[in-house]
DNA sequence: TAGAGGTGTCATAGT
DNA sequence: CTACTATGACACCTC
């Protein structure tokens, strides 16, 4: 079936009398064959589904957005974050009752105390007390030179050659082979999730802001993924699915592991590769184990069994966070990664801002896309006040909630801007904006294929006295050309008023001009098809219209989203930064403030057989090992339980 | 010449 | 029920 025989049964089958409209809609539409549109519907569904997907896709929207475990491990990573908050605030929380416990043991009744061998080995002292030893004989700030330091710390780590009841002494009583396999499974889990977030932003945009750089860009030589990692830049859907598999199989290759030691052996000294405890109990309430400097800690592998890499401390290295955080600055961004590194450098002062995205392109067409649809909804609503006479835009329903612009109130109407997006050039096309700009009229296609032969005969064919051509002639023929098909109809038909009014017209002002003329039934017919085809064609318009709005809103969206998620995750790794700094500080002081006590006879105290405390309530206490290994394994289990 | 994009139109469901 | 709108589908045009 053609549009040729549509057509012209259309115009034929209008013929009949004074029927109804849709009686004669009816019989049009009846008598053609059905389009048959469930022959088509199971290959189309699945055509639709496959369109679908390959939209989403280039929309930016992985499939991991849609996959439910993906979004579930997303989800897991927000929850161990905050988790992890609960859980340093419970470690608080755990200290203070630590300290209490000292005194009277909550569930056992036990008085620890009493359990010190003397009154003077329990040393208590006040914080305060302590930093005003230390800084009496060793200041130290905020920047300071303190034994922190790697090179100091790693003079004045025992060496491995030490005597091995001495490297059993410097243990920490709560962290000897008594590390909770669940805290670390704990950990290397939060650590997954954070490679799994690292490799869904490389699997996308990043692989290739970053990895496109140049071979000998520090950036993606450095990145420890970057060597190592399949990035497929040619995203699919089943790859975006994959990419954090392949990360977490990364994670455990060697090179990995070896990566972030290689990067930044500046730092590898605070940072015990080869430790399970420090930071994998940072989280707990295991106070001694995180007063025991690294360095102590380390040793525990002689009886620790297999060594892992230290989580965070390992792989969430300085230089890695850095590389992190410049990733995050790349995808966020779209920078190149010595413009993400320039920004990295006033990174403190703005990590929570993101910056304005309008520069590229795809936010400049949304910017555009909200402009139009603004233009039609303010013009849409002008019209609306003006209805009561005559509606210039007829009864366009459609109004964008975008903010309003200007913008494109001239562009729109153009309609065809060839710098346009793709999205932006098909616009909405107004016939009587159209008709009110008549130098514009010419920029409408003008659909004459389909056009009745009979009418096509009268309207295109001059009769041979207009072949006598003048100027008024040929623009006569230009002006017959713009004309639009029901146009032609209409003049062939003599319609005695314009196609714009029978179009836009209120109904009862339709019908009162219709009974104004003496109109034969074939007019009639052809005037209520022109006006039924010319609604329609701006409610296609609208459709159209609001379709793109649509994606657009749904791309500007999905950007958002990204940009939140790097922002997020460029947060969460501030904060880890500052943790470990934090806990290289606090080990410092425990070195400090033990490595200064004195016994009642002048010698310092063994750090095989006591250990500090950190009490609530702000002091210190000097406490035998045994004890504190009790505490830590009584500590150590109430986590547990709490899990539960 | 094939394909992409734009447009008009029809059919149909919904308001 | 009528008038209108919204939208998928199709055909055709233009580039």
């Amino acid at each position: 079936m053609t549009r040729l025989d549509r057509s012209s049964h259309s115009g034929g089958g209008h013929a009949k009398g004074s029927r109804p409209l849709n009686s004669l809609l009816a019989c049009h539409r009846v008598a053609q064959p059905p389009s048959a549109p469930g022959s088509r519907a199971s290959v189309q569904d699945i055509d639709l589904i496959d369109i679908l997907w390959r939209q989403d896709i280039d929309l930016g929207a992985g499939r991991e957005v849609f996959d439910y475990s993906q979004r579930q491990k997303e989800q897991d990573v927000e929850k161990e974050l905050r988790d992890g908050g609960e859980q340093d605030t419970w470690a608080g929380e755990g200290a203070e009752a630590l300290a209490r416990n000292l005194l009277v043991d909550g569930e056992t009744g036990e008085s620890f105390p009493a359990q010190v061998p003397s009154g003077e080995d329990q040393t208590a002292l006040s914080l305060e007390e302590c930093l005003r030893l230390l800084e009496a004989t060793c200041p130290f700030g905020e920047n300071a030179e303190f034994p922190a330091d790697i090179s100091s710390i790693t003079e004045a780590v025992p060496s491995e050659s030490e005597p091995p009841d001495l490297q059993n002494n410097l243990l920490s009583p709560l962290l000897t082979g008594t590390e909770s396999p669940f805290d670390l499974e704990q950990q290397w889990q939060d650590l997954m999730s954070i490679m799994e977030m690292q490799a869904m932003e490389v699997n996308t945009s990043a692989s290739e802001i970053l990895y496109n750089a140049p071979s000998g860009d520090p950036l993606s030589t450095n990145y420890s993924l970057a060597p190592n990692t399949p990035i497929n830049q040619n995203v699919s859907l089943h790859q975006a699915s994959l990419g954090g598999c392949s990360q977490d199989f990364l994670l455990f290759s060697p090179e990995v592991e070896s990566l972030p030691v290689a990067s930044s052996s500046t730092l590898l000294p605070l940072v015990p590769s080869n430790s399970t405890s420090l930071n994998s109990t940072f989280g707990s309430t295991n106070l001694t184990g995180l007063f025991f400097p690294p360095q102590l800690n380390g040793t525990a592998n002689d009886t620790a069994g297999p060594e892992l890499p230290d989580p965070l401390g390992g792989l969430l290295d300085e230089a890695m966070l850095d590389e992190i955080s410049l990733m995050d600055l790349a995808i966020e961004e779209g920078f190149n990664p010595v413009q993400a590194s320039q920004l990295e450098e006033e990174f403190d002062s703005d990590s929570g801002l993101s910056l304005d995205s309008s520069h590229s392109p795809s936010s400049l067409s949304s910017s555009e896309g909200s402009s139009s649809s603004s233009s039609s909804s303010s013009s849409s609503s002008a019209s609306s006040s003006a209805s009561s006479s005559f509606s210039e835009e007829g009864a366009v329903g459609y109004s964008s909630d975008s903010e309003t612009l200007d913008l494109e109130e001239a562009e729109g109407a153009v309609g065809y801007q060839p710098e346009y997006s793709k999205f932006c050039r098909m616009s909405y096309q107004d016939p009587a904006q159209l008709s009110c700009l008549p130098y514009l009229e010419h920029v409408g296609h003008n659909h004459t294929y389909n056009m009745a032969p009979s009418a096509l005969d009268s309207a295109d064919l001059p009769p041979p006295s207009a072949l006598k051509k003048g100027s008024k002639e040929k623009q006569a023929d230009f002006l017959d050309k713009q004309m639009s098909r029901d146009e032609h109809r209409a003049r062939a038909m003599k319609i005695p008023f314009t196609n714009d009014k029978i179009i836009n017209l209120p109904v009862e002002e339709f019908n009162e001009l219709l009974s104004k003329y003496q109109l034969s039934e074939a007019q009639l017919s052809l005037i209520r098809d022109i006006r039924r085809r010319g609604k329609n064609k701006m409610a296609a318009q609208n459709c159209r219209k609001r379709k793109l709005d649509t994606i657009l809103n749904l791309e500007r969206d999905v950007e958002d989203l990204q940009r939140d998620k790097a922002r997020l995750l460029r947060e969460k790794v501030e904060f880890l930064r500052s943790l470990r700094q934090m806990k290289q500080k606090v080990q410092s002081l425990y070195q400090e403030v033990f490595g200064r006590l004195r016994d009642e006879n002048g010698r310092p105290y063994s750090p095989s057989q006591y250990a500090l405390q950190y009490a609530g309530d702000g002091s210190v206490l000097l406490i035998p090992r045994t004890m504190a290994d009790q505490q830590a394994r009584r500590q150590e289990r109430k986590p547990k339980d709490r899990r539960k």
